[in-house]
DNA sequence: TTTGTCTGGACAAAACTGGGACAACATTGC
DNA sequence: GCAATGTTGTCCCAGTTTTGTCCAGACAAA
């Protein structure tokens, strides 16, 4: 289990051209050196030849200061600000954006003035109460202040899996309806699924295909690594759950994927896992890479086991196996 | 009820630039400055090349404004109030609202424009290509163009609807793979879902409780149907599919909703239809109308005869027996 | 060779400012 | 009922500041 703090800091290592960034952040290449040279907004390293050189908190930087000039800011008031700071102004700003309006002092309860804690677990607590309440305008907007406190690998780990899990405890146990439930999970699929538009693609990124097998109706896991992969420059397929070998199979190759992710939840003993996931194996070949992730992998690891198959055991260690894959240093157990 | 801490946590140091004010309260940039120089309404600080600098308590004045104007007061009266008589003002006004309910004239962005556009069926074969050839960022651009060239609701029964149907019917021939399907399925569960964010609510609108009843696992229909009526004032309490009777019902009534909505697709001849519905029927009792749209609605139409239900037969028909329920005229079949 | 990045500067578009005009609408006085 | 008057949202202008884009010539990478 990877720490909090290998999650939720970010790599400040400097190692992305311009041109990444750019595409990343959906700014223009001119654009980022004319505010470097007027704002020092943000200060890259140099390769030996004078070369920029951007880490990951460079680009959540560059990449909150256009959420902050899109909220209405100006760029010289917010390149000054930190990386913190510059969250908290952004996730102030989104919070009142436009709707909302009036009924704010009325319905907010006063407990849950959000932006104030670091903790996490305030924010899952949140939502937890707006999904009791049935409050979905209410969840939606945590989910979205949620999200610009942190990096969205960070968010994922600490904050929206939590809440899934949380949900599905509370269901099992009978603090929440199943109407809340479902309530909660067609929200999520709309936030996380939309999450992957943040990104902006260039068509020449790697591809990668997202699904669960037959059987398996959950797909909130696969949608989360969908959004997670998108950061590290991927293209995701996504194929939403519930598809057949044969189909992944075909989808991969007509895609020209460079690997296959699925994730496994429930039911974690579906007699179909064991066949669809070694047929997969057989007709993917030694070409590409399959990953088997989520809840129920765990169940099925003497399998995955025997098929040489990648079972990541978080996202974060998800994302340095694919990492390793786009970069053509991946040795995996595939033969 | 204001409370003190409220008011005392209003920040009165000017950093906002005009613009953020703008898009926080609504107003465009030219009226606040309007109000500046008519009616000294706030009086910003400057900054050393004389841009207006707003506080929050300068923006929470605006914003109490904005909604006495909309209740109806005139600027002339309401512009010389201290922040909290404007406060006081705008909850009386607010308390009478309610009683009142139904004004319709709120401050919706109605786009609900005509503007037909003749080729839509060269939009829904563009998109069937991508969908073929798995380009799915072609598909989620045209998905998103294909919405500014029309109204939503014209979006959805002229593009969305006859997609689908393309979709499914091409899959059934074998001309699309099940792959291709599932992916065209997930992008559009992302559109579809994100489309009600484009309404901003208030707080007031009517509740109506949309989604599928046990057994029905295709949520696209009745996602549809909560992007529609989130246009006409409605504020929909989406649950995805496959949701039981009795959840169904306790989620009505914990919202408050004054409507549910039920899509049928598919397997149409499911058992557990009848069953459900009947129980919905009763339990929902003469108070909650339940209408049940979708393609396998018609397969069932003497048990929706017989339990006295609404099928509106198109989106347009739902949308008009909708307003009838929201304005009070509702004298459906229903006793 | 071709393509991309570097620096420094020029230029143009966008945004903001004060001032005022004007049309749509509401209210008042007769 | 009607004209005069008041109210209010929007737009235009000309001048300034802020911000995005482009260019040229040198160098680096593929």
């Amino acid at each position: 289990m990877a720490s909090l703090e290998t999650i939720s800091s970010i790599d400040t290592a400097p190692r992305h051209p311009i041109r990444l960034v750019a595409n990343r952040t959906g700014l223009t290449v001119d654009l980022i050196r004319a505010w470097e040279k007027r704002y020092h907004v943000v200060d890259p390293a140099r390769s030996d030849t004078k070369r920029r050189l951007y880490s990951d908190y460079d680009i959540e930087r560059l990449r909150l200061i256009r959420i902050a000039k899109q909220n209405g800011r100006r760029l010289v008031d917010v390149a000054p600000l930190t990386l913190e700071a510059l969250r908290d102004v952004v996730s102030e700003d989104s919070r009142y954006d436009q709707a909302q309006d009036n009924q704010a002092e009325v319905y907010r309860p006063s407990w849950t003035s959000p932006l104030e804690s670091t903790d996490t677990q305030d924010d899952v607590d949140a939502m937890l109460f707006a999904v009791q309440t049935m409050d979905q305008h209410r969840f939606d907007q945590l989910l979205q202040e949620g999200l610009v406190k942190q990096s969205l690998p960070a968010y994922l780990e600490t904050v929206i899996g939590p809440l899934l899990r949380e949900i599905g405890e509370s269901t099992r146990l009978g603090k929440l309806r199943i109407a809340h439930e479902h309530m909660a999970t067609a929200h999520l699929r709309t936030f996380i699924g939309a999450l992957r538009f943040r990104e902006t693609y260039t068509g020449s990124e790697p591809k990668i295909v997202i699904t669960t097998p037959t059987g398996q109706l959950h797909e909130l896991g696969a949608l989360m690594v969908a959004a997670l992969v998108s950061v590290d420059g991927w293209l995701p397929v996504y194929l939403g759950p519930n598809t057949p070998a044969d189909e992944i199979v075909a989808c991969a190759l007509q895609s020209g994927a460079r690997a296959v992710s699925l994730s496994l939840t429930y039911p974690a003993d579906d007699p179909r896992i064991p066949t669809e996931l070694t047929r997969l194996r057989s007709q993917l070949d030694g070409k590409i890479p399959l990953f088997v992730g989520g809840s129920a992998a765990a169940h099925h690891h003497e399998l995955i086991d025997r098929l040489g198959l990648e079972s990541p055991l978080t996202l974060d260690a998800l994302r340095e196996s694919l990492r390793a894959v786009r970069d053509g240093r991946y040795q995996g157990r595939i033969k």
